[in-house]
RNA sequence: GGGCGAUUGGCUCAGCGGUAGAGCGCUGCCUUCACACGGCAGAGGUCACUGGUUCGAUCCCAGUAUCGCCCACCA
């Protein structure tokens, strides 16, 4: 139930109403740009120009909507940009969207065809003009997302990589390759989606393991005797060359024999030395092909004895190059055969089994069909098995691209977090093919070459065209356009106006940390790494880099652990979770579990224990502001006691810890520490401790409480606020009357008092072993209990007595007190009068138990003490330790021992 | 096929050469005047297995098992 107080704040928070407004208030007073942040408050700055701090967002596919993998790095980056610019960093979060070629085309092509229609209906201006309509009407939905998380990006500097200024970079950087030379054309294999009609990276094709059949085929024919290998076979040189003749390939492409020019065995290959230089017969075909030695093929694989597709694997097409075997294509780019004949008209997956029966028709020609499970290449767009196509493309030369990234790491002028990553990456780019870049799809950056007429070598003139030069009249642009990934690549400084030389390229670039999830590292940090230091190659290196450190988090699970994917239905959706739980809650509940380089499980229970949090957090403000509680400066605190010493010095540990952990990007420890800080020690210690002085009519005391009260919220709140910014934004300003938190300087406080935090810590010892005490005797909490506190006078906790006996409701001895309980706790008797009711069974059960743990410690403390060896060669203060455990166990037994005496 | 990582209470995960931690869940008591999205107390683990190094191993090394991820042009 929510009731409202007279402080005016409820006694539930209510996330929704706070969030938009709260979001409203912060873009509207421009904190999110760098421009309006007002770097004046830092006195350690002044004078200087304050140091800028750059993050460009991952962009999303124009197509996306927000899922928890977004939702997770997005409050990372959030809180590393709140977190700088308390610091007092001109800090610029740069957001915009990535225009997703296939995927969008593809999302556009699907809305087409529920009219019937295909793009090629419509023709490629008019396709490319309704992909712009939808972006209008439907793309772009994340981004309105992204303000229900909090994201503090500037929205003024918004970027989309099909923007104008965007166009201009992608078109710059491929005229420059160009004309450097990283750029050619060239006749390759390639991968081809017969679905998306399209050449894919590398990148874009996943392997799986599919279950295929490895058949054994026979190729020659000794029916016939005659030329070729035939008549020289049958001799024992084993079973693949053996009884029959010819010789026998393995293959799970049956199909593609169509297209075979040769058969390919190890040049060391004895069993094949001799047929070396002859012909066979392909079988359906009557063709015959030679047999070539090639130092690519495994002897151990198979049979040992290739089929030589040149027009359809890539291998094969090597094969093809250093023997000049010509090159057959027999399929076109639906998958369907042409090669001329019964399977001619075909799909490649039905003619497999057709072609496989129709040699079978030949008892002697299939071997051995063997099921065989294999990894076979899927479109990332589309599930649909990738083909091998032999065509013309556009590639990117990576060697030296790729080195000069890697150097960027081996140098340390980027840093990769978590470190292991390094080898992962190393691993990539040291052995990068080359990126074919051409698509064959409408949405996209059109490749920036123009063909003319034929030149003097009778081939046609090529030109590639900068964004301020003119085509030659009459030329012919290049029909593909660029893989999404070219433009992404140039995110770091694109946005920024590169290839102007503006002043947020000047002053952003490099940025500051790029976060991503790990398995996107090679798909796109390599690619940005790859560009950025080419296009910035005029700094020096190490402001040539596109970002100082690259942040790799892990991939967001289910609460089994299992990736979340739709197909499993495991998906949790963090707009939803928000709607019920607050955007804090479930920041809170992301960064605390984002752990350097490890996975992260996500559960609804634990977005509700956030949320509870949130509450937690409200509440012990609200009992503050009830209180009188205001901010105040660390000069103000006076006349402090030693639970306010305590509570100070755990604010300094806090404050140290949780600076330290965001700058190793640990957010999993600082949200721990913060957590435990928060509600353990803060609100249920230092808040009970603080209702004595509140309540004991001392103004003094109660106004010296009011400070340190106000003085801790206000610094926890901003400790709290990069990763729980809705909920202390409404606290803190609650509590000081200032606009808003954003930027508040952050908390550098220090006092620590070790004298204090050991003298609180005997109080709490001492306290939860009277709980303890009272719980088993099955008192309940509230009820009041006389006792007298024998011999607390002289010991440090005697000024605390007030407090002690305030956490355990006890009473003041009265006439007819008698003591029916006694407990040694910190030096201090506790004597209770249980009006003789105490549970002397259930007492004595308890101190059994705990005088035979003490035993048991104080026996295994004494052997190793006792033990030569660990004396001679333990260090000292570990053998100091274990003498204090001894000591500390010998006191509890003795201590135990006259309790359970006293008890009869 | 290659590389990397994981294996700790019911669940999800921290930790670390020297007395096992957290959150959630669980048990008992409690509407104590900030909060039942709460308070107090408590139960629960031979730190995957087998060897080795060490005075001492959950932690280091080797091997085994299981799981996961990344990379991969052996047809």
């Amino acid at each position: 139930m929510t009731t409202r107080e007279p402080d005016g704040l409820p006694s539930q928070y209510a996330p929704a109403e706070v969030e938009t407004r709260r979001y409203e208030q912060w873009e509207k007073a421009g904190y999110f740009q760098p421009e309006a942040q007002g770097h004046s408050q830092s006195e350690a700055q002044q004078g200087a120009a304050a140091p800028a701090f750059t993050i460009v967002l991952p962009p999303p596919n124009v197509t996306g909507s927000l899922h928890v993998g977004h939702a997770l790095d997005h409050t990372l980056m959030d809180a590393l940009a709140r977190w700088h610019r308390m610091r007092g960093f001109r800090t610029l979060w740069l957001p915009g969207m990535d225009h997703a070629g296939i995927a969008t085309q593809n999302v556009v092509e699907r809305e087409l065809a529920k009219e019937g229609l295909s793009r090629h209906d419509l023709g490629r201006e008019a396709f490319v003009e309704r992909v712009w309509r939808w972006k209008a009407e439907y793309g772009g939905k994340i981004l309105g997302q992204m303000r229900r998380l909090g994201d503090s990006v500037d929205w003024t500097r918004e970027r989309f990589t099909m923007d104008e200024g965007l166009s201009r970079a992608v078109q710059t950087m491929f005229k420059r390759l160009y004309d450097d030379g990283l750029i050619y054309r060239d006749n390759r294999i390639i991968n081809w989606c017969p679905r998306c009609l399209t050449a894919l990276s590398d990148i874009e094709v996943n392997h799986e393991d599919d279950e295929g059949e490895l058949v054994y085929i026979r190729y020659g024919d000794n029916s016939k005797t005659g030329d070729g290998a035939g008549d020289r076979t049958g001799d024992g040189t084993g079973t693949a060359a053996g009884a029959g003749g010819g010789i026998v390939v393995a293959t799970t492409r049956a199909e593609t024999m169509l297209g075979d020019t040769a058969v390919a065995v190890h040049p060391d290959d004895e069993r094949y030395a001799h047929l070396v230089g002859k012909t066979v017969e392909l079988p359906l075909t009557g063709r015959r092909i030679p047999i070539v030695a090639d130092a690519h093929v495994d002897p151990e694989f198979g049979t040992g004895a290739v089929k030589v597709t040149p027009a359809h694997d890539p291998n094969d097409f090597e094969i093809g190059r250093r023997h000049d075997l010509p090159t057959l294509t027999i399929m076109d780019e639906h998958g369907v055969i042409t090669a001329p004949g019964p399977f001619e008209g075909l799909d490649r997956f039905e003619a497999r089994p057709a072609i496989v029966a129709a040699l079978r028709e030949d008892g002697r020609i299939v071997k051995e069909v063997r099921p065989y499970v294999h990894a076979v290449g899927h479109c990332d767009r589309c599930g649909t098995v990738v083909e091998p196509r032999l065509s013309l493309q556009w590639f990117v030369r990576v060697a030296t691209l790729a080195k000069a990234a890697g150097d960027a790491v081996r140098d340390g002028r980027t840093v990769l977090y978590p470190s292991e990553m390094n080898a992962r990456f190393f691993g990539w780019v040291d052995d990068m093919h080359d990126w074919c870049i051409s698509r064959q799809l409408w949405w996209g950056h059109r490749i920036p070459v123009w063909y003319g007429p034929d030149g003097p070598d009778g081939q046609p003139q090529v030109r590639c065209v900068g964004p301020d030069e003119e085509a030659p009249a009459g030329w012919t642009q290049d029909a593909d356009v660029l893989d999404t990934w070219f433009s992404s690549g140039l995110w770091p400084f694109s946005t920024l106006g590169w290839p102007e030389p503006t002043a947020d390229l000047r002053e952003f670039y490099p940025t500051s940390v790029l976060v991503t999830g790990y398995d996107i590292l090679f798909f796109w940090v390599a690619r940005m790494m790859m560009f950025g230091t080419y296009a910035m190659k005029d700094r020096a290196p190490q402001e040539a880099v596109p970002f100082r450190k690259v942040l790799l988090h892990g991939l967001i699970r289910d609460q089994f652990g299992k990736k979340m994917s739709k197909s499993k239905g495991n998906t949790v959706d963090p707009l939803e979770l928000i709607d019920r739980f607050g955007a804090d809650a479930v920041r809170f509940t992301l960064a605390r579990g984002a752990n350097l380089g490890g996975d992260m499980s996500l559960a609804e229970d634990w977005v509700a224990g956030s949320r509870n949090f949130c509450n937690k957090l409200w509440n012990a403000t609200r009992f503050a502001l009830m209180n009188g509680a205001t901010s105040v400066r660390s000069g103000e605190l006076t006349e402090l006691t030693a639970a306010d010493r305590w509570i100070l010095s755990r604010l300094s540990a806090v404050t140290g810890d949780v600076t330290r952990w965001l700058d190793e990007f640990e957010f999993g420890k600082a949200c721990d520490a913060l957590y435990h800080f928060a509600w353990d020690e803060f609100c249920d210690w230092y808040l009970e401790l603080a209702k004595v002085p509140l309540a004991s009519g001392d103004e003094a005391a109660a106004a010296s409480t009011r400070r340190v009260l106000g003085f801790v919220l206000d610094q926890m709140l901003k400790l709290l606020h990069p990763v729980m910014p809705f909920v202390t934004d409404e606290l803190w300003c609650a509590l000081t009357g200032e606009d808003s938190v954003m930027l508040a300087p952050w908390p550098e406080f220090a006092l620590p008092d070790p004298a204090a935090e050991a003298e609180l810590a005997s109080l709490m010892r001492l306290v939860t072993e009277v709980r303890r005490f009272r719980s088993d005797q099955g008192l309940r909490p509230g009820q009041r209990v006389p006792a007298r506190l024998a011999g607390i006078e002289g010991t440090p906790l005697a000024p605390h007595e007030e407090s002690i006996r305030s956490l355990l409701r006890l009473t003041a001895p009265e006439d007819g007190f008698a003591v029916s309980a006694s407990l040694a706790a910190e030096e201090v008797m506790v004597e209770i009068d249980l009006a003789g009711t105490v549970d002397v069974e259930a007492e004595r059960k308890r101190l059994e138990k705990d005088l035979a743990a003490a035993r048991k410690e104080a026996a295994q403390t004494s052997g190793k003490l006792g033990n030569e060896s660990f004396m001679a060669k333990a260090p000292a203060d570990v053998i100091a330790k274990t003498r204090q455990r001894l000591a500390d166990a010998e006191a509890d037994t003795v201590r135990l021992e006259s309790r359970l005496a006293t008890l009869g």
